[in-house]
DNA sequence: TGTACATCAGTGAACGCGCGTTCACTGATGTAC
DNA sequence: TGTACATCAGTGAACGCGCGTTCACTGATGTAC
């Protein structure tokens, strides 16, 4: 069959949000490309027309993710009062929704364990990504230097992402529950009085 | 063949300690059965005769690798001066160390990530093993109530456990270096003047 | 305008590999008599 | 004490399954002439 030419961007745009929630979900072995390919009633040979492998989607699902959760961000920032954006930002991220709904949240709490299984340059993609994030919660910081502000939102972002990796791997509902509402009740605290 | 008394406890002793190695080191997936068992000059056959598959195994190990953790977090706060327990507890855990070597590092760092996708039995044994961590922990943390000390000790406990998780998966070293070195010091500066 | 050929997204069978698990077998030693 | 049999940790071939990737093929449409 031939296709009209946007045809094949499409497909592909639709892997990579397919992928995003899957991987995300499930964790790339879990997820197999016939599964994907399925889900847009597709069959699996038709893969590599779009991607050289399951590592190169991976790594592009994975951005893609990335981009979608910081302009999450963003807008959560953007509906607070001014002021208490960061305030905001904790609590959506530290949030029941967020940890019970892997698939459409941040990929890096979702998939840091994994990552450092995966070749290099997939890692890399994670750099940009932690970057980006921690950059982007640097805004709205507390700290006198634009590098202090950094090195705070770095451990912000990386205390949050493990911490709902941890709430999500727990069997218990009510241990769960105890580890998101500290977490987010301390670091709320601190957002609002900071050291 | 027959074989003395104690040797097969011996033998499911040590299954247990290269699974809990391996498995933190690569998780669960990247090891076969039979890896392991060859490691102990063994064939993979004569593993079902000591554990019902590899789910179990996994379970074992990971409660063997929680409790040799924990007891290495002892050890430390019992070496370091009386009331900076905390600090040298904190040190440690995101010491480079630590980072660099996830083999024989905290399994909660290594496998929270996968463990939401495990079965519920192996994640009620994560619980046990969250749980207990924070009660050591609580025991040097600041706080007026048993309580609140325990509130704090989960919240330290999980952000430590994930910023773990997230130097190991960078690529480049320098952002694992400032992860690891941030958090050190934002927790190590809280915990001498604690909120 | 018509004809022959090229293009290329998508199909689905097939290949190759890894791996968890099973199973008939081994053989040294313990036990019943 | 000797004999026949039971035990059971360990062996390694085999099974079954999932899955990433390849490949010959399809068929609608574009292009050259």
């Amino acid at each position: 069959m031939r296709y009209p030419p946007e045809h094949k961007d499409h497909v592909r745009e639709r892997i990579v949000q397919a992928a995003s929630r899957h991987f995300r979900g499930r964790g790339s072995e879990s997820v197999a490309i016939a599964d994907l390919m399925s889900d847009l009633k597709l069959t699996h040979g038709g893969f590599y027309r779009h991607f050289k492998g399951k590592e190169h989607l991976f790594n592009e699902a994975f951005l893609a993710a990335a981009a979608e959760t910081r302009s999450r961000m963003r807008t959560v920032a953007e509906q607070a009062p001014v002021g208490r954006e960061l305030e905001a930002i904790i609590d959506t991220y530290l949030s029941a929704g967020h940890c019970g709904n892997p698939a459409h949240g941040c990929p890096i709490a979702a998939l840091a364990g994994e990552i450092s299984r995966h070749p290099k340059s997939t890692r890399t993609t994670l750099d940009r990504a932690i970057r980006e994030s921690a950059a982007e919660l640097a805004r709205f910081m507390p700290g006198d230097t634009c590098a202090e502000r950094e090195q705070n939102a770095i451990v912000l972002f990386a205390s949050m992402a493990g911490t709902l990796t941890l709430a999500r791997a727990t069997a218990d509902d009510a241990l769960r529950h105890r580890i998101l509402e500290a977490a987010r009740r301390f670091y709320l605290q601190l957002a609002r009085r900071p050291a």
